[in-house]
DNA sequence: CAGTGGTCTAGACCACACT
DNA sequence: GTGTGGTCTAGACCACTGC
C-alpha cells in the first residue's frame, strides 16, 4: 500500500530554502485523525471505536500502521484496549482508574479500605474571571467562570479543600445540587454531562501556612501547615478547562508521586 | 523463525488444575534477558548495545520482537535510542535529562537561566541503621550505611536541604571530599563510581514545619512551612539503594508533577 | 464459532550519522 | 557508501470474548 494519507513532501514545489522537512510518520498523521474523531465526539466516551481493520481499510493505511497509532493513544490514556473485545474511549468513571489524578494517599493500609472520601460542596457560584484565572484557563478578564469549593474528609477528618473554577460557557447549568447529588468522580460528570473529557493535568505543589477560613473548614490548628496543589487540568488539544487549588492536610496523609 | 528462548508451557506435564497458564510473550522474554545483561554489566552505562540485527541473530528471534523489547526498555529510560547511531545504556549524566528525578522548579523564568545550583556537604559519616532505614533500604538493623547531609542553593539562596541513607557495602569508599569534587548529578557519580543505576523512585509529600537546625541552615523563619519529599531509590530489580530525606523551600520554587 | 486485539515474522524502503 | 534505528507492509498464527 503506497497511499498516503497527507503527502509529506509537496510535489512540484522547489525545495525552499527555509522550509523545514517537517517529515511525519504515518502513523502519526493516523494518530491525528483519531484524535480529530474523538474531540469531534464521532466517538464518546466509553464507546468501542472501529476495529483496527476497519480503521486501516478507512484511513487506507495497513492494520499495523493503525495499530501502532492506536498504541499511542492507548498509551496517552486516551483509548483502552480490550483483548477480544475492542477499543474503546477512556472514561473517568472506571473502576480501575477512579481518581487518577488525585494522589492523596493514607500513609499506612490500603486506600481501598478507607473507602470513598466524603463530599461536601461549600460553595458554588458564577463570577467574572479575574486576571489570574482569565490566564491559567485562556479567557479573557471579565468572562464567566464558575467557582466552587468543596471539603473532602476521610473517616469523618476534613482533609482536603478544594477551591476550583471552570469557564461558564461549557459547563453552562451546573449547579451545587448537580455536583452534591452525582456519585462519582467529578470528571466523570463533566464527561456525561457536559461533554468535557480531562486529558491531562499539571501540578504546582508548595508547603503553606492556612488562612483562618480554611483552618476552620478543615478544623486544624492555625500552625499546621498544608500542602498546596494547584492544578491545571486540560481537555484535547491542550485546552485548559480547569483551575483547582487543593490544600491537603498531610498528618496522616501523603501525596505519593512514582518517578522514572 | 518458530524457535523460542523459553518453551512457553511445560511440554510433557498434564495441565495440574491450579496452574497458572502464565503466558509470556517473546518479547517480554527477550526483554529480560537484555535486563539480565544490564544487571550484570555485560553494557555499561553510556556504551552502546549489539545492534538490532545481532540481537536478533543471537537471541533467534525476529529483529521486530528485539525491537518491541527495547522499545519497552527505552520508555522505561533503561536504554536511549538515537538513530543512525545504536543504542545505548542510559545514564544520569545527560544534558537532557539531567536531575531527571529533581522535579523543584523556580515559579518564573527558565529553570535553565538559574543555572546549577550550587551545593554544600554538611556532613558525611557511617553509622549503623535503625529500624526505619533499615526497612525502606532492606537491610537489617544494625547493617551498615552511609549518612550524608547537604544544602543545595540557587542564586545564592539556601532552598533545598537533603539528609540521604545509603547502604554502606555497595557504597564502600565514599566521602564528602569524593561528594564535593564531583561535577555534575549525584546519581552520575553513583553510576560511574560505584556501579549503581537509579533506575525509579518513588516520593512521599508533605508539608512540615522545620525544627531549629533546618532553619539555621535553610536561613528561613521558624514560622515557615517547608515541603518534606521522601525518597526511595530503585536499581535493576527493585532493589532499594538510597532512602532521602529532602526538605523544600517554597517561596520562590515549586514542586512540578504532570498527570497523564 | 466468528471477531477482536496481541504476537511474530520477513522483507522493503526511509532517515540519519559517520567515514 | 555502509550501518544504524525508524517506518510500513502483508500474512500467519495465538489468546480472549461472546454468541
Amino acid at each position: 500500500m503506497t497511499s498516503q494519507v497527507f503527502s509529506v513532501d509537496a510535489p512540484g514545489l522547489p525545495d525552499l530554502p527555509a522550509a523545514a522537512p517537517a517529515f511525519s510518520p504515518l502513523y502519526q498523521q493516523i494518530k491525528g485523525l483519531i484524535l480529530q474523531s474523538l474531540q469531534t465526539g464521532e466517538w464518546k466516551p466509553g464507546e468501542g471505536i472501529p476495529s483496527e481493520m476497519d480503521l486501516a481499510a478507512r484511513y487506507r493505511v495497513s492494520q499495523g500502521t493503525v495499530r501502532k497509532a492506536i498504541d499511542e493513544l492507548a498509551n496517552d490514556n486516551l483509548l483502552i484496549r480490550r483483548q477480544g473485545k475492542g477499543t474503546f474511549v477512556a472514561t473517568h468513571a472506571e473502576q480501575q482508574v477512579q481518581y487518577r489524578f488525585l494522589k492523596l494517599l493514607p500513609d499506612e493500609g490500603d486506600p481501598k479500605s478507607e473507602g470513598p472520601a466524603q463530599r461536601k460542596i461549600i460553595d458554588c457560584k458564577r463570577l467574572r474571571a479575574n486576571a489570574d484565572i482569565g490566564r491559567a484557563l485562556a479567557l479573557r478578564t471579565g468572562d464567566a467562570v464558575l467557582q466552587v469549593r468543596r471539603v473532602l474528609s476521610f473517616a469523618g477528618a476534613p482533609t482536603i479543600l478544594e477551591d476550583l473554577w471552570l469557564p461558564g460557557n461549557p459547563f453552562k447549568g451546573l449547579t451545587a445540587e448537580r455536583l452534591s447529588d452525582y456519585d462519582g468522580p467529578m470528571y466523570a460528570l463533566f464527561e456525561t454531562e457536559f461533554g468535557v473529557r480531562m486529558v491531562r493535568a499539571e501540578e504546582r505543589i508548595k508547603a503553606v501556612v492556612p488562612d483562618a477560613a480554611q483552618c476552620k473548614l478543615l478544623e486544624i490548628k492555625s500552625h499546621t501547615p498544608l500542602l498546596s496543589v494547584e492544578r491545571i487540568a486540560y481537555t484535547y488539544n491542550d485546552t485548559p478547562m480547569e483551575l483547582r487549588r487543593g490544600f491537603y492536610v498531610t498528618d496522616t496523609h501523603h501525596y505519593h508521586n512514582a518517578l522514572n
